[in-house]
DNA sequence: TCCGGAAGCTAATCCGATTTAGCTCGGGAG
DNA sequence: CTCCCGAGCTAAATCGGATTAGCTTCCGGA
């Protein structure tokens, strides 16, 4: 290993072995059997490249080959989202395994930024650009984001436009949240929380929330079962299901099963019911989305529809680097939510005779 | 805006204004004065660059240059420590701010793949290297990082090293939390969770584990108070800080307080006392690090140290930026843990007369 | 009338690879 | 004794800018 004043270059690695730089090039390159070049030049050269540490200068190598194995990454939030850096993961893993990097910018939802940073990533001549949002919405496609390769992740254009998109299967998780209730016995006293129970009332924009609501009313009114009521909430936080449970708890039907729209409205939803004394799993069940990590942390441990950020991010690269041209308006790839299946679901026979059945204050040895 | 068959260049741009390449890129540059260059020139080159929508290609440039705008931010997992995006987040505002975007790349702590990434980094003439841990830790500085301009981020190197890390002050929120304490009155039955009363009884090389101990024992005892006791704790999960509550709350002094390790202690460390029909903030006081989500979502609202993810990667690409040369070895940058004071801690006298006063079984109109 | 110098541009080189288009040499065919 | 061909390499162009080193004009002063 030489000193590293600088960089080692071709020029200087073709001097070493004695040969011209072309021929260099052609070794490194793998070429020499198609270029004609003896096996002892092709030892000498590598020898060369070994001794010096040679490493060629991909900035260069992109110049003339215009391909720089480099991806752009561009999403709304990396922050606030948790997990929504397994997108990032999956993403980077894809990248990886075609020997790509990640280029990654955050938007804030800017549409100034968003021009600004697909023209940066642009310049730096990015083999394709993943815009990614955070959760899945509808996003209006960035100025500049179609001069090239991309592709939109957890997201669909608002407008059709020759771009593919990759997403949860939202629609299947709603389908799968109602027969997770429906396979447990329950028929009546379903409630939703984050949205109501008619299509349309959902926060503005959330495809995630039409989506999910359109599979779960489907699969109940196959099965001649309606849903009892709903809370649409803009702020899907704990504190705002908490309230809104509350507030369906005293309704009639009397709730048997909450359909929380994610495990933050879960965790509102758990703090009600035990609050007024009901217990999860055993009076009243709770299936959610998203499959936080809170998820697991809850006790009973919550069943949820995981949104599977890994797979989405791993995909939408792939598709990037596949895609040949540009794709026939409206491709989209729906990846599988996959059901966790855990404790908050109770067999609904014990429900209906009990409501309150096994309450008997908290759980615990210590109990005063 | 002509047709973006290929990217329009500088050359082309020249042409229409009817001028050399050379001018062209001198006023592009900014430097028409200084290269006496007429305001008419100016205009025309400007106004050609404007109708073509010409962008320079930043990969050209930086062969030239031998400057890329671009800084590569390496992790060790991106994924799993949720809220350490913040980190990746404030990075990447701070690149911005100096025009730069970031190369990113996950080691899951590989020293080969670090190696590589570190190479593959460097080979795209990245500005420098952002070496980020997603929990404060010492790490061996991987093979090649030292090769250029380069920051450990969230680490410590194991052994001295001429490169700068920038970390949370963990030894002044150990001091803050035991503060905390004893400004309501604790002195006695504290316990710790997550590592043992004793200096030395950590996780292996978890740096927060040490530094936070060594603050909270430091000013304890500078009021002659002493640890209670402690659970040392591999896993800093809810189930192990569960297991490990209960197991304290059989101990003598009878816990008056608990100091969580992390967040994910404390909602065991909640669990456990709700189980147990003690009530945080009222019977016992519970002041935790890290300051996830969850801590603001738990009942009560968890205090907690927080740990400034976006700080962090700011601090880090600005000292990257900034550096002209090799820093003195051990220079560190610690970063203040700002305390978030909510609703577990108690005033002591009130834990002191009733232990289990205010015990009422869960709180709610509902209760049966 | 000649010269120096500034004003206003441009030709040519460079960055470090990849790639096209040869060039040289030796041997067999004619 | 040429000519041709293939084996084995290399010279030179190229990618798209940045930069150095001039090269013309034109004007004023001697």
């Amino acid at each position: 290993m030489l000193p590293a004043v600088g960089r080692v270059t071709l020029a200087e690695v073709a001097r070493r072995a004695g040969v011209s730089q072309t021929t260099a090039s052609f070794v490194l390159a793998g070429r020499r059997e198609e270029m004609r070049i003896s096996a002892q030049v092709e030892a000498r050269v590598r020898q060369a490249a070994r001794e010096t540490g040679y490493r060629p200068n991909v900035v260069s190598r992109s110049l003339r080959t215009g391909t720089t194995q480099t991806i752009g990454f561009l999403s709304d939030t990396v922050a606030t989202t948790p997990f929504a850096g397994h997108l990032i993961w999956g993403a980077l893993d894809a990248a990886r395994e075609h020997e790509h990097l990640l280029l990654i910018g955050e938007t804030e939802g800017d549409p100034e930024l968003e021009k600004e940073l697909v023209e940066a990533m642009r310049d730096r001549q990015v083999e394709g650009i993943v815009f990614a949002s955070m959760y899945t919405r509808w996003v209006s496609v960035p100025k500049g984001l179609l001069d090239g390769p991309s592709v939109l992740l957890n997201a669909l254009p608002t407008r059709p436009c020759p771009i593919a998109a990759v997403v949860p299967d939202e629609l299947e998780a709603g389908r799968a949240a109602a027969r997770v209730l429906l396979r447990s016995g329950h028929t009546s006293g379903i409630y939703v929380v984050g949205v109501g129970a008619r299509p349309g009332q959902v926060p503005k924009g959330v495809v995630a929330a039409v989506e999910r609501l359109a599979g779960i009313r489907e699969v109940l009114s196959g099965a001649g079962v309606e849903l009892a009521g709903g809370a649409l909430l803009r702020d899907w936080q704990p504190q705002a299901g908490y309230v809104a449970a509350l507030g369906l708890l005293k309704r009639k039907p009397e709730p048997r099963a909450f359909i929380c729209f994610n495990d933050r409205l879960s965790v509102g939803t758990y703090q009600a019911l035990q609050d007024t004394g009901r217990k999860v799993g055993k009076d009243v069940s709770v299936v959610s989305f998203d499959d936080e990590p809170v998820a697991s942390w809850l006790r009973p441990q919550l069943t949820s529809l995981a949104i599977p950020h890994y797979e989405l991010g791993r995909k939408a690269v792939e598709v990037l680097l596949s895609k040949p041209g540009p794709v026939p308006e409206g491709t989209v790839h729906r990846i599988p939510m996959p059901l966790r299946e855990r404790e908050s679901i109770c067999p609904v026979e014990a429900t209906r005779k009990h409501p309150l059945a096994g309450w008997r204050g908290p759980r615990g040895p210590l109990r005063g």
